[in-house]
DNA sequence: GGCCAAATTGCTAGCGCTATCACGAATCTT
DNA sequence: AAGATTCGTGATAGCGCTAGCAATTTGGCC
């Protein structure tokens, strides 16, 4: 709409006011150490006299750089998503970096197409969720001269640095609760099959599998992205091909408030009847009746990481470990009740992604 | 981090291989009608062969116009947002406008610094949340030569167009359905003073004025942001107060599933011995126990319109109605059900906001 | 055939900023 | 004290693209 903005005031003007050259004032921006103590408070009160703000368009054609970090995840409904998008612009706000968010619907050929409209642009740095790009975006990434975070899960060959969990060690941790806690026939319930819901899943399947509990008729999957209500027909689905169960992992915490709401409608006791675990740690999920046990991950803080070590990378100060893993906890709450007889929870064996891993039964 | 990008592919690269002149690349690219055929086809070709993707940085200084729409909104935590926001990314995506978002943690004075730094980079439109600018942000606003979309909610003076709805006839509405369902002890319970959730409020007062029902004591307020938790905590609290309320009007849907699981961890019976409905229709309050009446707004859509308005504006086709109202329904479901001996709901009288407003009961 | 209008293409001149080098003055070597 | 280094500042030359207009071609019409 705007055409030719005939009124903005440049950087000459602030130079002319100041009386020194349009590059001092440049350097007194950016550089402040690097002009002299009375030219730059000279400087300073011309900015502030002219109200002068740089525009950002210019200084990115000239320096061949910008300050805009994209960030390139599967949803936004998904309040997983939405914590770590929160954590990623606090962070922003305390350094000069733009943030230009873009989501895949969970399509790999979207997140190709987007990394490389994004790295067309030269953008400062890139935060992408996990680790299963494709082929091609894979190469672009690894060609890119810029600091990229994986985010969300760790895996063996980050294209840069990577910051989040050891999903499937997730998966085993909560696996392991329900079993210590006297549960047997433990299904698993999972909404839309996204990378890492997939990897806990195999960590719940491992533990089964080593005690002999593993069967396919306990896991009920869909499509659908991860809703209450899909909570609910899961449950529901599962209760009718598997009556027998004494409990249920669910992939999220949305799901898990889903399975509660059913069971409630059923008559389904819980736990006395049906324990319900969820993961995630969804706010909702302490304040439900029963609390519903989950697995708190720190979404919030991944994204606050993410942002940290791009922002160290730019000013040339790395991260001295390009892997960070910010573990997991478990909060046990009452929709896990241990059974009467349940042997104690003992210490689980340490794992790669114990490190920051503790283990948490709440008061309720 | 990248220094002088030696190797990008420019348009006179283009121009090259296609042997035209770059100014007509440029043309074709952004004016394809103003180009013959088969120079078009040329371009094109060239573009493929080469993998030439503007710069937009170099093309918003040229011409002084960006495809950045700005969208400055209170929160991302808060699920109404974020569906907004959805809306926008999704209906953005389909033209050639970035989004660029901030949020403002519900300060005034951050939403005018905001709005003063995105007025700065010329972008080529603005989205805000609500009425309730600064002096100095509106005065900026409306010297602004730029599409503006104030979305959330509808107020007599826009900056320039608006989407959203009628709040206080909304909260009218549901207070006028509780009242009509036979409650009458009816408690309004909010979290953050959202302005937004105050003018529910204000309908709230005043029906309840009306029926000479109001009395502050109903009334239980916080300055926490909208939570499920806190939703436990003003549950407790107003039946502490006023043990004898029938009803709980939550402001938003998470609180109101908060009041839920309190009342059944307090063992009050809902909606028998006291009624419950939320705000907003969330996903969970269909799928809760028993599900949460609540009122349905049109949030995504709100986003989209708000982009689309942008879009049409910036097009040269600015839409015929500047002021869009996108009302609201009633979703009544059990946790309101009418009182044995309650008069039956007849249609409310056609209010200024009411025009798209329909009133649903929802079996279960 | 000649003239005008419309359609098509190209030239010039920046947009506002910064990388790079150049320069004089102040500080440091030995 | 003469040269070698800093330090602080400025001049120059673009970054890649497009507005505005000029130049050219085409087509239509009398």
């Amino acid at each position: 709409m705007t055409r030719r903005k005939k009124g903005r005031t440049t950087i000459a003007d602030v130079a002319a006011e100041a009386g020194v050259s349009p590059i001092t004032v440049s350097r007194a921006l950016r550089e402040p150490a690097r002009v002299s103590e009375p030219l730059r408070k000279r400087i300073a009160a011309a900015v502030q006299a002219l109200d002068y703000v740089p525009d950002l368009h210019a200084r990115a054609l000239a320096s061949a750089r910008t300050n805009v970090v994209g960030v390139i995840i599967p949803s936004l409904t998904n309040s997983v998503f939405a914590d770590v998008l929160r954590g990623i612009h606090d962070r922003a706000e305390k350094t000069d970096l733009q943030v230009q968010f873009a989501n895949t619907r969970y399509s790999p050929q979207e997140e190709e197409r987007l990394i490389r409209l994004f790295l067309s642009q030269s953008p400062a740095g890139l935060i992408l969720a996990g680790i299963d790009q494709t082929a091609a975006a894979a190469e672009m990434l690894r060609a890119a001269k810029l600091p990229i975070v994986q985010i969300m899960e760790l895996g063996p060959d980050p294209f840069d640095m990577m910051v989040g969990l050891d999903q499937p060690a997730a998966g085993r941790a909560m696996t392991e609760h329900l079993l210590e806690a006297g549960y047997r026939r433990i299904a698993c319930l999972a909404a839309r099959l996204d990378p890492r819901s997939n990897r806990r899943m195999a960590g719940y399947r491992a533990v089964m599998a080593e005690h002999g509990l593993d069967d396919d008729s306990l896991v009920v999957q869909t499509k659908a992205p991860s809703s209450v209500r899909v909570g609910c027909e899961l449950l529901r689905e599962i209760v009718a091909q598997r009556p027998d169960i004494d409990a249920v992992f669910c992939n999220n915490d949305d799901v898990a408030l889903g399975a509660l709401f059913e069971c409630q409608r059923m008559g389904i006791a819980v736990p006395e009847r049906l324990a319900i675990a969820g993961f995630n740690d969804f706010e909702m999920s302490a304040a439900a009746e029963p609390p519903i046990t989950s697995m708190a991950t720190e979404r919030y803080e991944m994204g606050v990481t993410a942002m940290d070590m791009i922002a160290q990378t730019i000013a040339g100060e790395p991260p001295e470990e390009k892997v960070v893993d910010l573990g997991f906890h478990l909060c046990a709450r009452a929709s896990t009740q241990p059974r009467a007889g349940a042997r104690p929870e003992r210490q689980p064996a340490p794992k790669k992604s114990a490190a920051r891993t503790t283990r948490v039964r709440e008061a309720r």
